[in-house]
DNA sequence: TAAGTGATCTCT
DNA sequence: GAGATCACTTAA
């Protein structure tokens, strides 16, 4: 029905359950004034202090104090020398986990995606909310569950068998 | 399949 | 301060 903006409390939940969920809902960006809106269409969880592949696996630094936060921040970093990834900050304070949003409809790839909707690290630390100019709405699309596949994320091999196994990232299916 | 690219982390 | 590393993309 109507369209709803996505709250704190959306986000402070448990990780995967959020992650789960963002797929289908549409990643809203400012831009030049004008309002993009695109259906997230892949996700990452990076979920607590022990998961190996999180930024957060060895503790706080100036760069991911954010995922320290709690949920409804946005973390953006730089990677690779040109890519800017995109995360949002979910669970209680103190419990450090993220979501990488890894596509929307028509961009498919973090660092696509940042690139195209011009997101930088200039967005660090901001909240989910039209005020930042970058938020998520929920448009009523109802995803079925089988239109969800869950599969190992992508890019994590330096974090050893356990992890690097997790299913922690969500795609849908085309 | 390899290389570009620069912030950040982990040693000295 | 120096060196290694990295949640990627593109062009072959």
């Amino acid at each position: 029905m109507g369209v709803k903006i996505l709250k704190k409390d959306f986000f402070k939940r448990p990780t995967l359950i959020v992650a789960k969920e963002l797929i289908g809902k549409y990643l809203v960006k400012k831009v030049d004034g004008k309002e993009m809106a695109l259906m997230i269409t892949e996700v990452e969880a990076y979920d607590g202090p022990r998961d190996k592949a999180s930024h957060a696996s060895r503790g706080m630094t100036d760069r991911n104090a954010i995922m320290f936060a709690e949920g409804g921040y946005i973390y953006v970093y730089l990677c690779y020398g040109m890519y800017n990834m995109l995360n949002f900050v979910t669970g209680e304070k103190d419990y450090p986990a993220a979501i990488l949003i890894r596509g929307v409809e028509g961009f498919d790839g973090p660092g696509k995606l940042t690139r195209h909707l011009k997101i930088d690290r200039s967005f660090n630390k901001m909240e989910i909310c039209p005020k930042s100019g970058l938020w998520v709405e929920d448009r009523g699309e109802v995803i079925a569950k089988k239109d969800i596949i869950r599969t190992p994320r992508i890019g994590v091999d330096y974090a050893g068998e356990i992890w690097k196994n997790k299913p922690y990232r969500f795609v849908l299916k085309t």
